[in-house]
DNA sequence: CGGACAAGCTGA
DNA sequence: CAGCTTGTCCGG
């Protein structure tokens, strides 16, 4: 049995003999291509994947799972036509060297494997995996890790039948424009427009016709709540990453990004949802986009891929070639809630800051209401919890900031002072308490002025995750708080974003797209306009492409703009970039070299990026590069560039 | 990654 | 030169 261990930083595989008591009591039976086994290496127990059953007679220098000098070109290891499994000869160990193989071939004598823990992904699944560990060069390992049950499967269930055939669609309201959520089924890689608001039910009915479909989302909490839909249709669903066993043994699936990895044997069709969320592309090296891995999987498995979207991304359009279905254009205009922009220059606005009359008009009039006020980044100033004394440098005084070195969950990181370079321990020096509060002196001013003007509570929303201790975001009126309130509070009937221009003059490639996205996701929060939703933005660039795109209820309009700037500029879906950083970045700037209009920077002390206007050539050129030992976080096409 | 082992450093 | 630290190698 050839295996890949879990050791990740281990690309290469190793072949274990199969025991003879499994031949016996029916474990050897039970291998196969993906099974996830325990085996011995170096002296210590490993857990690992079988990567094929029979290896057959090998030279000795044994599989490599990274390029090297001594492996002859040859496919990519996991790419498209990849080793076959070959003939069939009898598993067991040892199995008899070829006539023809180098002596050197089989005296080794193999370790036993340890132990089959379980059922893992299935063949094609470690393919894809392998196809993605190139593609965003990360470790096979990272991806088959994602790829794998949650917990032990030993078995898999029976399938369950569909209860009943779909029901019929129950929503007939945008029946005239239902041929084009079929449509989309009918080529390889499409993308649907829907508005925030818009009813993407036909969409899915259409999904669930094609017989066993992924539907993959976001957050964890849709993926629940789209689960639950599916389920009272009539239709068993397999909820990952919980279910994986159920979703082996087919029928439809709904998962977040790694669902893309699941293990569905029959696949039907592959649908992405808010496909623009950037909760699809894992933040972590390897940078993985779910969308793009939805596409290649839907590919290989030969059945269509539909990406959906409110505002698609340029990358989506990209990998559908192009063509963007959507319904008329008066039924998505009824899916956006109404925009009012607020023009900030004019000198009467300006006068009363971010609290302007129009916004403060529009806070009492409105019901439920989320003030938007980002504040991305760590905080500026911190103060002691106990003393309440600012915490400042203790060579220069000046007020140090959140280090941004630091591990990022560890609250024992130092203090960094922005002025003298000077590192500190996180503690107040007055009076040595170890918690200290963050000052948002934006948010907290405005908070306080804004419940004098209003005259009633107003709250602050902060804060990604809503903790234990404060769940009365809901009992206030009026919240504000940075975007993270747009996901913590589940209804509103106005967002109002104070100073937008944040977003639109973000630095980053993808600023537009992701102020863009920043509206749909306040947009589904208020709901139509018809419902009386709508959102406020102030901003001293009302004419802003994102702007009038968002007020036309235009996304394309957007897209063009954006298209072709992005072209211009040589930055992702067109040219690619790549952020790589960690102890081992030099040593791969430098094996990686400087291949035909490679433009390699560095930005800091370990930091490099390298960018090509020819996408296609940077990322193979990555690809072939051979890891550096040592920590390395390589980030292909990260949106914070 | 992490164990094994070799090479280098220290102290009496 | 023992005893320990640091570095390099390599795994079936």
């Amino acid at each position: 049995m050839r295996v890949l261990t879990d050791v990740v930083a281990l690309e290469r595989e190793f072949d274990y003999a199969v025991p003879e008591a499994w031949q016996r009591d029916g474990r050897a039976a039970r291998l196969r291509v993906g099974s996830m086994v325990r085996v011995t290496l170096h002296n210590r127990r490993v857990g690992g994947w079988v990567t094929e059953c029979d290896p057959g007679p090998e030279d000795r220098s044994g599989p490599e799972g990274l390029p090297s000098r001594s492996r002859p070109p040859g496919p990519a290891p996991g790419g498209p036509g990849g080793p076959g499994v070959v003939a069939a000869l009898p598993l067991g160990v040892g199995s008899a060297a070829g006539a023809t193989e180098p002596a050197a071939g089989r005296t080794l004598e193999l370790q036993p494997l340890a132990k089959l823990v379980g059922v893992g992904p299935p063949p094609e699944v470690l393919e894809l995996a392998g196809w993605a560990a190139r593609r965003w060069a990360g470790r096979r390992a990272t991806f088959f890790g994602t790829a794998s049950p949650p917990r032990v499967v030993e078995a898999l269930p029976r399938r369950e039948g569909r209860r009943s055939s779909p029901a019929p669609d129950a929503a007939p309201a945008d029946a005239g424009a239902e041929p084009i959520f079929d449509a989309a089924f009918e080529h390889p890689v499409s993308v649907v427009r829907i508005a925030p608001a818009g009813d993407r039910g036909p969409l899915l009915t259409a999904a669930l016709r094609r017989g066993d479909a992924l539907l993959v989302v976001p957050q964890v909490a849709e993926a629940a709540r789209l689960a639950g839909w599916v389920r009272r249709r009539g239709v068993a669903a397999a909820l990952l990453p919980e279910d994986w066993a159920r979703a082996a043994a087919g029928g439809v699936a709904v998962g977040t990004r790694a669902a893309v990895f699941g293990p569905m044997p029959r696949l039907g069709a592959v649908v992405v949802l808010d496909e623009h969320d950037e909760a699809l592309v894992a933040e972590d090296s390897p940078t993985w986009s779910a969308r793009e891995v939805a596409v290649e999987r839907a590919r290989r498995a030969g059945v269509p891929c539909v990406l959906v979207s409110p505002t698609p991304t340029l990358e989506a359009q990209e990998l559908a070639s192009g063509d963007v279905l959507s319904v008329p254009r008066q039924i998505e205009r009824e899916g956006w809630p109404s925009l009012e922009v607020v023009d900030q220059r004019d000198p009467d606005t300006a006068r009363r800051g971010l609290l302007t009359e129009t916004l403060v008009a529009r806070l009492r009039s409105a019901g439920r209401a989320v003030c938007v006020l980002n504040r991305k980044g760590r905080a500026r100033l911190l103060a002691c919890a106990a003393c309440e004394d600012l915490v400042v440098c203790d060579s220069c005084a000046a007020a140090v900031a959140e280090g941004t070195g630091a591990s990022g969950g560890g609250d024992l990181g130092g203090l960094d002072c922005p002025r003298c370079g000077e590192r500190r321990p996180r503690v107040c020096s007055v009076c040595g308490a170890t918690r200290l509060r963050t000052l948002r002196p934006g948010v907290a001013k405005l908070r306080s002025e804004l419940e004098v003007l209003l005259g009633e509570p107003v709250v602050e929303v902060s804060g990604p995750a809503r903790s234990s201790g404060e769940s009365h975001d809901s009992d206030a009126r009026v919240v504000i708080g940075t975007e993270a309130a747009l996901h913590r509070i589940g209804e509103a009937d106005l967002v109002a974003f104070l100073d937008f221009d944040q977003e639109l003059s973000a630095t980053r490639y993808r600023a537009n797209e992701q102020a863009m996205a920043l509206l749909a996701r306040a947009a589904r929060l208020v709901g139509p306009r018809s419902g009386g939703g709508r959102i406020l933005v102030q901003t001293r660039q009302p004419d802003h492409p994102v702007l009038q795109a968002a007020r036309d209820v235009d996304p394309d309009k957007l897209s063009r703009h954006d298209r072709a700037l992005r072209q211009q500029l040589g930055f992702p879906p067109f040219g690619a970039l790549a952020e790589i950083a960690g102890a081992a970045a030099e040593a791969f700037v430098e094996r990686l070299g400087h291949p035909l209009g490679l433009e390699v920077s560095a930005v800091g002390e370990n930091r490099w990026v390298v960018r090509n206007a020819d996408r296609a050539a940077l990322l193979e050129a990555l690809a072939n590069v051979e890891r550096p030992p040592g920590r390395l976080r390589l980030a292909i096409d990260s949106s914070r560039f």
